[in-house]
RNA sequence: GGCCCCUUAGUCUAGCGGUCAGGACGUCGGCCUCUCACGUCGAAGACAUGGGUUCAAUUCCCGUAGGGGUCACCA
């Protein structure tokens, strides 16, 4: 087989989905893979619905998941241009070859008897089709008209799709569709498969909603004498109410995962095991996953996106990275919260404790908020903690603290303990009272490391703060 | 509604005629322990349903039910 020519055809209406990024990063493995192509094209015929912010949008989603293309904007190619309003002549010249061949015909219908006849079939409760009226009309160019493609009345065409298998689509389920419109620019399925064709593209994967359209672009590339390119289709990412996902369910575009505080290899990561499968294997590279990814391994089934199960793929590759990669990532959104975290050894002592408690950058934050902010104090902790019982306890410690120069893990670890030595208590008993003291709360890294991280001074005026609370 | 597709635990999935139906997230419990988390041990939890085919069906075929998709001069 010849190297894979694919590509991710989004129309820019919005920012790059969690569906469409799948979408694009199953052929993108499939390109790396192979040494093939991962051809980037801008579907923009929707002119209401289309726009530049849209545009940049999708590539800078794209490029923050590492999906390169290797032909698109930006980057050029021997195919374009890749934006299909720059495409307009090559269109026109497919559709008039059609038009003398007798594959299509010129239709003068106006969009309000169409309307009206829609409606009519709709009151009749009947299915419209469109009635062929302009069929075997002789053409005059002179009248505005669209091109609709001719198909066939009877039989079914059928294709071999890669994940479903054989997909069979009866011509009589179908319609003589427009694919060019009056001022030129063409509709979905013609734009696509001229486009497809003079990309040489010869595998195109894309959602399963499109599968659909197939049959009839099958039918156009036939008709144009094209050689038909292999199809998998990609079954729907749903929500938890198993509803085609959107913004009910909550963050779906890959910009709001990012600005949440994950990593793109996590997101890469859960999208590549949400509909395929490599056995048992749960955690990938990037380099894991073009050496694994094959269109066998996908699921035909629709697929939930689970919101807690991508958390824990991020925590995974959060704790996997290397102390310089996780400060670099983390600090953006420090700053962000308005926190005010240096590159230092105080970060990187605090980052070392929260890697294995907080699953995201925002989870960072949170937890790293009371290292870089005064105290906010939990009520119900001080309510449970820093009663009178705790003020002899805060004290001693306090005093023990004070007394210590250069505070390490070890003498601390000391004083601890003779504190509660001395009181025959666990403990728990102890370092429950200075947590709320130190962080505000009930849970955090251990308490040696707290008062390390915070340091001698700021550590002995919490203390100094809370026994006066007491 | 027509047509197309799909159906293993709450979720993602392994399975490709003979398995105690495996793994992961989540959930619950034990251990570890200064809290939380990590780690660790363990538990509950699935082949939608009815017919075939077969010595044997989760696996192959048909029906039913359920879910999804699509029926535009949107993509």
């Amino acid at each position: 087989m010849s190297p894979p020519r694919v590509r991710f055809a989004p129309s820019p209406t919005g920012y790059l989905h969690i569906g469409g990024a799948r979408t694009a990063l199953f052929n993108w493995l499939w390109a790396r893979r192979h040494g093939g192509t991962f051809v980037l094209r801008i579907e923009d015929t929707d002119r209401d619905r289309s726009t530049q912010e849209a545009v940049d949008a999708i590539l800078d989603g794209l490029r923050w998941l590492g999906l390169d293309w290797d032909e698109g904007p930006g980057v050029g190619g021997a195919h374009g241009p890749y934006r299909q309003t720059e495409r307009l002549e090559i269109y026109r010249a497919h559709a008039d070859r059609l038009l003398q061949e007798g594959k299509a015909y010129a239709c003068y219908c106006t969009r309000e008897e169409l309307d009206g006849l829609r409606k009519a079939a709709e009151a009749e409760k009947r299915q419209f089709r469109y009635p062929g009226t302009c069929r075997h009309l002789p053409h005059d160019p002179s009248r505005r008209h669209v091109v609709r493609f001719k198909v066939p009345e009877t039989g079914a065409t059928v294709f071999e799709d890669l994940v479903k298998g054989a997909i069979s689509t009866p011509h009589a389920t179908l319609q003589d569709e427009v694919i060019l419109r009056a001022d030129g620019v063409p509709l979905y399925n013609f734009g696509a498969v001229v486009d497809d064709v003079t990309m040489e593209i010869n595998l195109v994967a894309r959602g399963d909603d499109h599968v659909n359209n197939t049959a009839r672009q099958v039918l156009l590339y036939e008709a144009l004498g094209y050689p038909v390119p292999a199809f998998a289709h990609l079954p729907m990412i749903l929500g938890a109410d198993k509803a085609r996902l959107s913004k009910r369910h909550g963050a779906t575009s890959v910009t709001a995962y990012r600005d949440l505080g994950y990593l793109p290899q996590a997101v890469v990561n859960y999208l590549a095991r949400l509909g395929w499968s490599h056995g048992d294997q749960e955690l990938f590279t990037i380099a894991e996953l073009v050496q694994a990814f094959d269109w066998r391994q996908v699921g035909a089934t629709a697929g939930i996106f689970n919101p807690e199960k991508m958390i824990w793929v991020n925590h995974q590759w959060l704790r996997r990275l290397s102390d310089d990669e996780l400060a670099r990532g983390a600090l953006p959104h420090l700053r962000a919260a308005g926190l005010p975290a240096e590159d230092d050894a105080k970060l990187r002592a605090l980052l070392q404790q929260l890697r294995e408690r907080a699953r995201t950058f925002a989870e960072i934050v949170a937890q790293a908020r009371c290292f870089y902010a005064p105290v906010e104090l939990d009520p119900k902790a001080r309510e449970k903690f820093l009663g009178p019982a705790a003020r002899p306890l805060l004290q001693a410690v306090r005093d023990g603290l004070a007394a210590m120069e250069a505070p390490d893990l070890a003498g601390l670890e000391r004083l601890f303990h003779a504190v509660a030595g001395a009181r025959e208590l666990a403990l728990g008993k102890v370092a429950q009272p200075v947590r709320v003291a130190l962080t505000g709360g009930t849970a955090s890294p251990g308490i040696y490391e707290v008062v390390l991280i915070l340091g001698r001074a700021e550590s002995l005026a919490r203390l100094d703060a809370a026994i006066a609370l007491t």
